[in-house]
Order: structure tokens, then sequence, then C-alpha cells
DNA sequence: CCGGGCCTGCGG
DNA sequence: CCGCAGGCCCGG
């Protein structure tokens, strides 16, 4: 941010109260008393907290909330500025963030659902779990661990699930999501959450970042490319899925 | 769909 | 020093 976008920032939220917080996907709405809307999504590295008000700044600290009781403050850390903070009108919050932009959130999402975004594409599965206008929330290690607990390899065309797999789909999507919730979370490099206490669930990954591994469920060695979404690492187990 | 860009920090 | 990383956007 440059000086005076810093400025019209904080003059924009002088004075503003929190009137209601929304999550859907990996974003978080923080809808203010004056009808504007503070966005926030983590990135990669984005770290959202509560510190004590005279506890000494993190590096690549972005934002501090003052909270009511004056003691404590909701600080926004993130060294790789991946995340945003952006503030948005009630006009263009919806033309950003409207039906078409996001898909359903993937912790809510149906079967019925799932299978209207699937029977209609040709798209690989990789490519559609994480892409958010189809399911928000899905990232990169959780869309492997989410195909492996559905047994469903990721190259599969979203047309050619059967209704089963679709179920399964969905199933394991809830599963995996809220598995990795009850941990706090995969911490493999800086994840931490809210408290700074690392996340579990890494010890719990079946095939995300076990290349060559042998496969939890049948022993062979799990595959890793880069090819099925160009940039992003994907991992399978050839025979399981 | 693909590749590149945005950033910083870390491990090999 | 290089390559790589959990996300997302953009242009071609």
């Amino acid at each position: 941010m440059t000086d005076s976008n810093v400025g019209s920032f904080k003059k924009a939220l002088a004075g503003e109260s929190l009137a209601r917080l929304e999550r859907h996907g990996k974003w978080m709405f923080f809808r203010l008393s004056g009808g504007n809307t503070l966005v926030i999504h983590l990135g990669m590295t984005g770290r959202l907290g509560v510190f004590a008000a005279d506890e000494a700044l993190l590096p690549h600290t972005h934002l501090r909330l003052a909270l009511d009781d004056g003691s404590q403050e909701l600080r926004f850390v993130d060294p790789r500025r991946f995340g945003e903070l952006c503030l948005y009108s009630p006009d263009r919050w919806s033309e950003r963030f409207g039906p078409k932009k996001l898909g359903p959130d993937a912790l809510k999402i149906t079967q019925r659902q799932y299978h209207e975004i699937l029977a209609t594409t040709e798209r690989r599965l990789k490519a559609i779990l994480l892409d958010q206008r189809s399911v928000a929330g899905i990232g990169n290690i959780y869309a492997d661990e989410i195909l492996f607990a559905a047994r469903i390899n990721p190259s599969r065309r979203g047309c050619e699930l059967a209704n089963a797999e679709v179920a399964s789909l969905h199933q394991a999507t809830g599963a995996v999501l809220r598995q990795a919730i009850r941990h706090n979370g995969t911490s493999i490099r800086d994840y931490v959450t809210g408290e700074g206490v690392p996340g579990e669930f890494q010890e719990f990954l079946r095939v995300y970042g076990r290349a060559e591994l042998p496969c939890r469920v049948c022993s062979t060695p799990i595959q890793r490319t880069r090819t099925i979404v160009s940039g992003r690492s994907t991992h399978w187990c050839p025979i399981c899925q």
C-alpha cells in the first residue's frame, strides 16, 4: 500500500465497528457498521490473531485493529503478501464476490450441488477442486487428500464421475476438511493458528508431500506430478485412485 | 489450459 | 545460490 492508500484506508475504518463476521471458503468478510466490508484472505502465509496491545509487532504486521477492551488488538501478519486486505463498498463487493465468483462453501456443499458442478464439465477433478468458483475453500493439500479419501484419480474428468463417485467425493470433502480443522490445520512450513499454535494435520496426510513413500493403504509408491494442474503439485496413489 | 507474476523465507 | 512453497489473477 502506498502512504495515501494507508491514509484513506484508516479514514474509511475510523469510527466503524464490526457488525457481523462471515466466512466463505477462504475469504473472511468483516461487515462494518457503515455498510462497507473489510475482506481478509490469508493467502499462503497470512495470519490473523489477537495480540496484547503492548506485545511487540511481528515483522510484516499490516493491520492492527483495536478491540473494545483496549488491552488487545486484532493483527494481520503476512510475510509473503499473497493475502488480501481490502475494503469494499457494497457494490464493489458484489461485483467481486457475487454468486458467479464463488462456488458453494466446501463445508456446506450438498451432493446435488456437487453433481451439478461436475456433470457439466470436462475439466479434471484436481482443477475443479482448486477453482474457488466451483467449490470455495479447498486448496492444494486438501484437494489431494480429499481425492485420495474418495479413491478418485485427480486426472478424471468431472463429467465422467458415476453417482456413487460424486457421493464419495462429497463425503470425503466434508470428512477431510472437518478432520483437518479438528487438528488445527496443516503446518508444513509457516502455518500457525490465530493463537500462534502449529496445526497437527500434517501427521495425518495420506498423499500430500509423500511422493515415493508407500501408500498407507496398499504400499504402492505415491506419485507426484506438476502436469495435472500446471504449477501445482499433485499427489496420488496409482492403485487406490 | 498454460505460463508467468506477485512476495518473502527457508532448506538443500 | 537456486528452487521451492499451502493462493490467486491475468493475458495469450
